[in-house]
DNA sequence: GATCATTTCAAACGAGTATTTGAATTTGGT
DNA sequence: ACCAAATTCAAATACTCGTTTGAAATGATC
C-alpha cells in the first residue's frame, strides 16, 4: 500500500480490497490495518468502528465503479435501446472482471446479497434501485407497448443475473478463462454474448406475448 | 423442531436451516442447538465439530433436493432438448423457491460460492460438475453441430445464472413476489420465463454463428 | 434390579477479534 | 523553539463463539 497517501486513505483502500474479497464478517480489522501499514487502532481512530469503515467503503467503491465504468458511456439521449443495453451490460461485466478498484463494487454487492448485513437495505434503495430502473426502462422499450410490468421485471432480472454471476469469486472467473490467452478480449466477448443472448431472449418474450 | 426425531436428526435439520439462511460463518452452534432443542454440547457429541456437521448438512440437503426435484423428472432417453431444458430449469427454480428442505441446497450453494469454505472444492467437483455437464449436453444439442465449446459454456452460464439468482436471500424473493397472490403459480411462470428467454437466447447465439 | 454404556447437561475454557486506553510521538501554528 | 492538537502505538479489555470437561441422567443388558 502506497505510503504517500494518508493513513485514512490507505485504510479505506485496503478495507475495500479485503471486504470485496472476504465479505464483512470474514474481513478482520487486523488484516485491513496490516495491509494499510497502519496500527491496529487506526480504524477506530479514523472511522469509529468496523461498521462505519464498511459504510465508507460502500460509498467509495460505488463512486469508483460509476466513475470507471459508467453505465451510459458514450450514449446520447436518443441512442437506440439495443445500444443502451449493450453499453449497460458491457460496463457491468467490465466492473465484475476488473482486478482493481472498480471490481470491488460488484464483489461487495454479491457478498452483501448472499450474507446481508445491516447495510443491505440502504444499498438496495440507494444503489440497486436506480440501476434497476435504468435497465427496466431499456427493456420496456425493447419489449414494446404490449409489455406487462411483470414481463419487464422478469427480463430485467434475466439480464442482471447474468451480469452479476462471475462476481461470486475468483475461482469461477479463473475457471471460465482457463486456457484463454487474451483475457481482456475474452471479457469483451462475454459481454457481447450476454448482450446477444439477452436481446434474443427479450425478443422471444415479446413474440410470445 | 419435532421432538419425535432423535437428537442427531433434529440437529442436522436445524443446522441445514441455519446454514442455508446465514452461511457457515454466521451460523452459530448455539443457535443450531437451540432450534433443535438440544444442549450446546450436542453438536460435538454427535458430529465432532461444526465443520463435520456442515459436511453432513451438505450430503443431506443435496440428497433431499435431488429427491424432491430431480432435474430429469418425467423425461425419457429420447425427450427433445427443449423439453429437457424446460425440466432442468423448472426443477432448479422450484428448489430455489421452496421454503422447506429442498430450498436449503441452492441457498447453501450460493453462500458457499460467495464466501467459500474448505468445502467448496469438493462441492464443485461432486455436485456442480455433473449438473453443469448435463446442462451443457442439452445446450450443445440445441446449438447444433456448428457450436464451439466456448459458445456452449457461455450459454450454460447464461441459463444457470438465472436459475441461481433468487437463491441469494429471502428479501429478493419476497420483493419479486410483492403484490402477487398466488405464489406457486408465479414460480411456475418464472420458470417458464427463464425457459423461453433461454431458448430464444440460445437460438440467437446459434444464428449469429 | 444391578451394572455398564450412552446420552444430556451446565459450566468452564480457550482462541479469535473488535474496541478501548493512555502514553508516546508527530504535526502544525505562532 | 514551544505549545497544543492530531496522530500513532503497544498493551489491555471485553465480547463472541467453538470446544472441552466431568458429573448427572437415561437407557440397555444380564
Amino acid at each position: 500500500m502506497a505510503e504517500s497517501a494518508s493513513t485514512q486513505e490507505r485504510l479505506l483502500r485496503s478495507a475495500c480490497e479485503v471486504f470485496a474479497e472476504k465479505g464483512y464478517r470474514d474481513a478482520t480489522v487486523a488484516e485491513i490495518c496490516e495491509k494499510a501499514e497502519a496500527n491496529i487502532a487506526a480504524v477506530n481512530y479514523h472511522f469509529g468502528d468496523k461498521r462505519s469503515l464498511y459504510d465508507a467503503c460502500w460509498r467509495h467503491v460505488f463512486r469508483v465503479a460509476l466513475d470507471a465504468f459508467p453505465l451510459t458511456e458514450g450514449l446520447t439521449d436518443k441512442s437506440p435501446a439495443e445500444e443502451r443495453l449493450r453499453v449497460f451490460i458491457r460496463a457491468f461485466v467490465l466492473r465484475v472482471f476488473s482486478d482493481g478498484e472498480p471490481g470491488f463494487f460488484p464483489r461487495m454487492m454479491v457478498k452483501e446479497m448472499a450474507e446481508p448485513t445491516e447495510a443491505l437495505e440502504a444499498i438496495l434503495n440507494e444503489v440497486v434501485a436506480p440501476q434497476k430502473q435504468m435497465l427496466e426502462d431499456i427493456i420496456r422499450e425493447l419489449l414494446g407497448e404490449g409489455a406487462s410490468e411483470m414481463e419487464t421485471r422478469a427480463c430485467g432480472f434475466s439480464v442482471i443475473s447474468q451480469c452479476v454471476f462471475f462476481a461470486f469469486n475468483k475461482a469461477m472467473r479463473k475457471q471460465h478463462f482457463e486456457g484463454i490467452p487474451d483475457r481482456d478480449r475474452h471479457v469483451d466477448m462475454l459481454a457481447k454474448h450476454i448482450w446477444q443472448f439477452a436481446l434474443a431472449g427479450i425478443r422471444g418474450v415479446r413474440q410470445e406475448a
